[in-house]
DNA sequence: GTTACCAATATTGGCGCCAATTTAGGATAC
DNA sequence: GTATCCTAAATTGGCGCCAATATTGGTAAC
């Protein structure tokens, strides 16, 4: 075929395209507002019609694109009230398992939050977006973890995607990226000195970036 | 046809089918455990293959039935550990609120959630599971709402489908559903007192019912 | 009498076609 | 020259068929 393929699609083994066209949309490769035409989603990621409306239905039942009867479905235009609104839910879940965090917290769990950090710091420079979206992913996770609720890890990780449909091009600025990643090691270190309020001011602080800024 | 036919089927308009498996899920129907066959739920709400199988990925994307490749869907076994999480996540969520709700009470606001705690009392003698489960969500998302953050209101609904597997069933204690009618309108009581506290106190009691019971 | 194997049946799930609706472009009338 | 209507192309979305896989029942062997 003479038509370009997107990389994605020569992935090595056959991937979910809903997670593929989450991706994209995370990213900003396919930014707010843009209609996704069926045809065109089944040539970029090489898959079949069904596939493609499975996806589409799923996304927007998560809410991340809008479905027009007959018209179609288009990527989210981000609102500055749900990012508000979804901002305040997070800093709600967030600090309130804070104390169980740090009741929690063991040598082992603090250097593995260490090392998911660092590497966020070291996707910061070499990784791709999407490897520094999931670094930062990852490292959240784990923090969570601590607070032994699983399904408010779960819950949270769903939620951050909500309001994320033009977010993480927002992570423009060098300098609030070198600052989220300070914030990281300042959390832990408010972890290990057992300061669960200073980790709590941490958390809301980290998250209410200015213009609901990455996280 | 002689075959019996359910009559949610018989509805004035065509409804969503997702909307109706749910609810049959919801009021016990499709008790956990039930393998949802393609071809029974076909039959029982006289619709498609291509529905049937859009509201089982959609109710296997919420966690409401679990997906066996090649074997089929089925109702959610209640999970003790998942429900006692989900209800910590409710009282995390509605509890924070708490002091903004009373801020934004207003007597209009509290006319209407008088009239809904009493429509809720009303159904529990006349009306059915449905009506009565309907009832209570109502009165609860109508105090949600005086949160402020609308966003909230969708996900606490969202969430409080996720370990209603087996639930509503279990309202069956005469004695506990006229407590949660009674806390309801205690928590109206605290609401017009201007007592925050009281009320998230009250809230945090009427989620953890013993038991998860109801709301 | 019990167990293991095999065949028949039933169920899932992938895939493509066609009708319905919308949109865009062109031609005609004013 | 501009606005409106009509026709043609494109896109969405509903529907059914068929292959792949699991399950059940029967049969035969031990």
């Amino acid at each position: 075929m003479s038509e370009v393929q997107s990389e994605t699609a020569a992935g090595p083994e056959e991937r979910d395209v809903t997670e593929l066209v989450l991706q994209d949309i995370l990213t900003g490769m396919l930014p707010a507002g843009t209609w996704l035409k069926q045809i065109d989603l089944e040539r970029r990621y090489d898959c079949t019609r069904p596939e493609v409306r499975r996806a589409l239905d799923r996304l927007s039942q998560k809410r991340l694109v809008a479905h027009v009867p007959n018209r179609g479905y288009h990527v989210y235009q981000p609102d500055d009230r749900r990012a508000k609104e979804v901002g305040d839910i997070r800093v709600i879940l967030e600090t309130a398992v804070a104390d169980m965090m740090v009741a929690n917290a063991t040598a082992d769990s603090i250097a593995t939050l260490r090392g998911l950090a660092k590497y966020f710091d070291e996707m910061t420079l070499t990784g791709t977006i999407l490897e520094h979206y999931e670094a930062n992913l990852a490292f959240h996770r784990e923090l969570l973890l601590l607070g032994g609720n699983q399904e408010l890890v779960d819950l949270v990780s769903e939620i951050r995607q909500r309001t994320s449909s033009a977010p993480v091009s927002q992570w423009r600025t060098r300098a609030r990226i070198e600052k989220s990643g300070r914030e990281h090691h300042m959390m832990i270190d408010a972890l290990e000195a057992g300061d669960a309020e200073e980790l709590k001011r941490l958390i809301a602080q980290h998250i209410r970036q200015p213009a609901d800024a990455p996280k």
